[in-house]
DNA sequence: GCTAAATTTGAGCAATCACTCAAACGTGAC
DNA sequence: GTCACGTTTGAGTGATTGCTCAAATTTAGC
């Protein structure tokens, strides 16, 4: 009864994901997506209704990949610590081509937004604690495994791996060679599984 | 001979420096310009040649003051590598209300324009690759004076330093919490403080 | 007071911004 | 075939963008 959308949403959704994370969210124009949704402007605006809805829908949907892709790859290890040791060396070894070898989109937006940006900057910080949480659960898991000792302080663990985790992606941004950056991560790495209790 | 100028340069060039690294480059206009300088846009322009060259001029602003104040903190002390982690212990402890509680404004400057912005990532990336030629530097002064090993790596060193500070700097931007902003920045300190060659 | 040089002034430029809406279009029910 | 509904279309909206330039203004030498 009705006329089809010529468009995948998510398709649409995704392209407006990867424009927003390279340009940012001000130096992103109408025609800029209009070309890489390759939708006119009405079409665009009965989809996502403004530019700041359509950002937030392409933050959140950057949030919910990485934080997929992220679970996974903690979850399948035997070892709570290792696999957060080895999230942080992997990272690190991201090819010098690879798209993904940039600053993470939570950051580059809570860096690049204003409170005259409406409710973005808060999205990007609650995705950021969530992200957090996550790391802290991880922590706990190992905890709990008996990796680390009994008194760890977990949440505070949380938040320096989270402050190593968006310091490699800066360095990757910034284009640091492919060895200084393992180096840099193996460092990392090095600082959160050093924490393991040894074997008596 | 000729008309003067009824302004302080540098004092605008402070202003201007302010208000980017608050609202970055794409978000500030020449309006928001001209009401901080409290200049019209011709005089601005006689003055700065391009919104471009006027940031540029900004950034080079921020980095000179940055570098002067961390090089007296770093030289000041006797121990070399006790300053280094001073250095980020007291950056831990920027009062929750300071102005300077933000991100550094090379790495939102970084993450924020594209080369579509002519040089300006450029400016940026220049100017953090000599803060980690100075963190470089004081990493050899300590191993000079006997407190690293003499086998240290001061140039992986130095980068691991630097990406400490940036995500510390984005912890503040952030808007962590003062007990445990300063617990992260504990965590690194005591990190490079840890490397100091025990005396036997 | 006059002149010449350096500077400020600010209205206004073309281009672009985010966005709108009347019209054209496709679709399934009947 | 016709109709009603949802959708796309894209020229065009007013506002704002970075920027310009002829005119006004301030100085110092004579």
């Amino acid at each position: 009864m009705t006329r089809a959308r010529p468009y995948d949403r998510e398709a649409a959704l995704d392209a407006a994901m990867t424009l927003f994370w390279a340009k940012g969210y001000h130096a992103t124009s109408l025609k800029d997506l209009e070309s890489a949704l390759n939708m006119k402007p009405g079409s665009i605006y009965a989809a996502f209704s403004s530019k700041e809805s359509l950002f937030r829908a392409a933050l959140e949907k950057y949030f919910t990949t990485m934080n997929t892709t992220m679970s996974t790859e903690l979850n399948g290890a035997e070892s709570a610590l290792g696999a957060l040791a080895d999230y942080i060396r992997i990272m690190g070894r991201t090819a010098a081509d690879d798209p993904h070898r940039s600053a993470c989109m939570l950051i580059k937006t809570l860096l690049g937004v204003t409170s005259a940006d409406g409710i973005i900057a808060d999205d990007a910080r609650q995705y950021l604690d969530q992200m957090l949480a996550a790391f802290e659960a991880q922590f706990e898991r190992s905890k709990n495994l008996g990796e680390l000792p009994a008194d760890t302080d977990c949440h505070r663990l949380a938040r320096r791996y989270q402050a190593s985790i968006s310091a490699l992606k800066i360095e990757m941004h910034r284009g640091t060679k492919p060895n200084e950056l393992a180096a840099l991560a193996d460092d990392m790495a090095s600082e959160f599984e050093a924490l393991r209790v040894k074997p008596n």
